[in-house]
DNA sequence: ATCATTGATTTCTCTAGAGAAGTGCATCAC
DNA sequence: GTGATGCACTTCTCTAGAGAAATCAATGAT
């Protein structure tokens, strides 16, 4: 026999949770609000410290809340950046009141507060994709607003830019791909391979992600327009400060 | 004051999720290998189920293992599909009438489990994009080797699409865009926009993800050489099953 | 041989309680 | 006013235990 004439009734943690997810999404509860805490759901419950905290853990590792220690479980808020793929296609024409996640974020300034250029033997993949086995590794560490949204690890080929301000703190004006370009290997070509995957704990650290927050894994290779791969990066996003954005032609 | 001249231990849960985590990371343990349960844990380090729990919970809410009820705590595998954004758009794919999903694939067999065909009311993001109210919608879930990676919600303007194979289940060689081309409104330009989250709990049962797996949210808009949207759709994947390709110029 | 049942194992849900540690506010001394 | 202190409140970590529910393999009946 069998059935399920009977829909059998969810967890009392789990109810508890849907009943708060509700509260959020449908507004009642917004941005930096403050969600009753564990002794709170006790009382209303009548139910253990534990399945109190069962109920709110549920709602911080689908990123909706964040908890902060002596304090409170607070809603969490959703402002991404836009970070645009190709520029040249994206600006302009195919014009931005049209995108699908407002982000009135245009004109908030990165700023790099770790840096970190070091000559190492390139990984398997890195060697693979570049072609060579001893590389320039540029890692970077991006904020806005004063919190970290991103990690970058930059391969260059060694013998390529040995001795040029790429293996240098100061790359000059124009950066990396300006310099780039002065060697005569402009890069022409992107390829970006994009990933979603929950954080690494040094992820964690380095982003002072809250639980529940994915991180976004883009592994970008610049070519020259002769086809040569000069650059390798990877990139890791907090996924809840970004929307990438890509434009092309069919 | 200060210190730190000590770094306070991190608790019990923990170290024993960060043994766990370097056992699968390193390779110890592998793709679907059972790692050890709440009650060797409790036996093993003298500790209370609770306390077991919370170790594998962190693991689980990372994505790195999956628990079986009655059976025990597994190490996941990521095994991505490849999709490719601008070349699988290509002009010459579905102008000859191929499946989109082919290069997505890679050769593995998809199929289309679920279908869902709708004249409605635009929401308001939708209505703002395509600039009108009344739109057909089509609803699918995709699957690859037997389970679900992905839905999609497509959006066309009704008053373009009335009549047409696009408002039926069989839409035709070549699918849909092929259909818009028919209408002399072929998509000539596309914007992506990428975020990565944790599922709602609707995603988590129709995709049937495991706790600590993020989705990838698409939105997609297709434009005419006009100008004009004739698309907004809006895609689900699970991040696990996925790496998203983006080839451009600069 | 096939099918149903039983039992051991495992994860899941929950109770009750306790101490540690961080936060934030009010109070007090200067 | 300014700064330090103390206190109430909060989340965090953990113990000890119990029954429910799913899985899986072995057993037994047909």
């Amino acid at each position: 026999m069998q059935q399920s004439p009977v829909p059998p009734e969810p967890p009392i943690y789990r109810r508890i949770a849907d009943g708060l997810r509700e509260a959020i999404l449908s507004g009642d509860l917004r941005d930096g609000d403050r969600l009753p805490g564990e002794n709170a759901l006790m009382a209303e419950y009548g139910i253990a410290r534990a399945t109190a905290r069962q109920a709110l853990s549920v709602l911080i590792n689908e990123g909706l809340a964040v908890p902060k220690r002596g304090s409170g479980v607070y809603v969490r808020l959703f402002r991404p950046i836009r970070r645009h793929g190709s520029r040249r296609l994206s600006q302009r024409q195919w014009g931005q009141g049209q995108a699908i996640w407002d982000s009135d974020t245009a004109g908030r300034p990165y700023a790099v507060d770790e840096v970190n250029i070091d000559r190492e033997v390139a990984e398997e993949e890195v060697a693979r994709v570049l072609g060579c086995t001893e590389v320039w590794v540029r890692r970077r560490r991006y904020s806005v607003d004063g919190r970290p949204v991103q990690l970058s690890v930059s391969h260059f080929p060694a013998d390529l830019v040995e001795g040029t301000p790429i293996t240098r703190e100061d790359t000059g004006h124009g950066g990396v791909y300006a310099r780039l370009g002065d060697l005569g290997q402009a890069p022409a070509h992107f390829t970006e391979e994009v990933r979603a995957r929950m954080p690494h704990p040094h992820e964690t650290v380095q982003l002072d992600l809250p639980a529940g927050t994915p991180v976004i894994v883009i592994g970008r290779v610049a070519y020259t327009a002769a086809g040569a791969a000069v650059e390798v990066n990877e990139m890791i996003l907090d996924a809840a400060s970004y929307v990438l954005q890509y434009d092309f032609d069919s």
